[in-house]
DNA sequence: CACAGTACTCTGCAATGTGTAGTACCGTGT
DNA sequence: ACACGGTACTACACATTGCAGAGTACTGTG
């Protein structure tokens, strides 16, 4: 049940697909993260994640103070960024691509 | 196009799939993974993983002499290593189906 | 006999997700 | 006024794990 190592090399992406459909801040892209299927993903993790993203150039940033809490730290994708993601995509579906087929994920499912 | 980091957590469930199919030793096994699609795979990650999933009380091990070159060490999986494949690649179900719909991977393939 | 190919082991390293602690802001209840 | 829970972010030490590199050893070939 641990898919901590899973997450690795994937959170990357998954971040940067986050992003792309729509500009977030941390605490934000945390639940939407766990909402789209990685509930056991840390805080500390996503956070770690945004500034490593942003340091590579991939993203922009901008604080927004908030009326409802301290102030939010927004994150939006850019041109280098959407590249990335591209990139970084087309080596998951090749890499999931072995995998399934090495799990016989094809022929074990027949519902 | 470093997947290095996409194989954490998932070299384990390749080593014991490839397994399933038939007993190998480590040199023969790197060579399976290759042609499976994990080209870039390092000879040293597989012998460890060899080690750690032996340790854990997955794999049998028996030596075989080889008339050409040194021995080899064959690796076999067993109940409790059957029973591992089968919950990581539950695990690796529900993972790679969440990628794939934050990745849009269904909506641009046209199954 | 040197050398390439096979086969395995060991060591140190780098990347990355996580827990924990700490800071800080806001609204609510008492 | 004050404690408290929820929001929001930062920093640090740690564990896991894949990998490169070096080393050992056996076999067949030129």
């Amino acid at each position: 049940m641990d898919s901590t190592q899973l997450l690795k090399g994937v959170l990357d992406s998954a971040v940067l697909a986050v992003l792309e459909d729509e500009d977030g801040y941390g605490y934000d892209i945390v639940r939407r993260l766990r909402v789209a299927g990685f509930e056991d993903i840390g805080d500390a993790s996503v956070y770690g994640t945004l500034r490593r993203l942003y340091a590579n150039g991939f993203l922009t940033s901008y604080v927004v103070p908030s009326e409802s809490g301290p102030h939010r730290k927004y994150y939006g994708i850019n041109a280098s960024g959407r590249a990335q993601l591209k990139e970084s995509t087309a080596t998951w579906r090749t890499f999931a691509g072995a995998m399934d087929r090495l799990l016989g994920t094809r022929r074990g499912e027949r519902v």
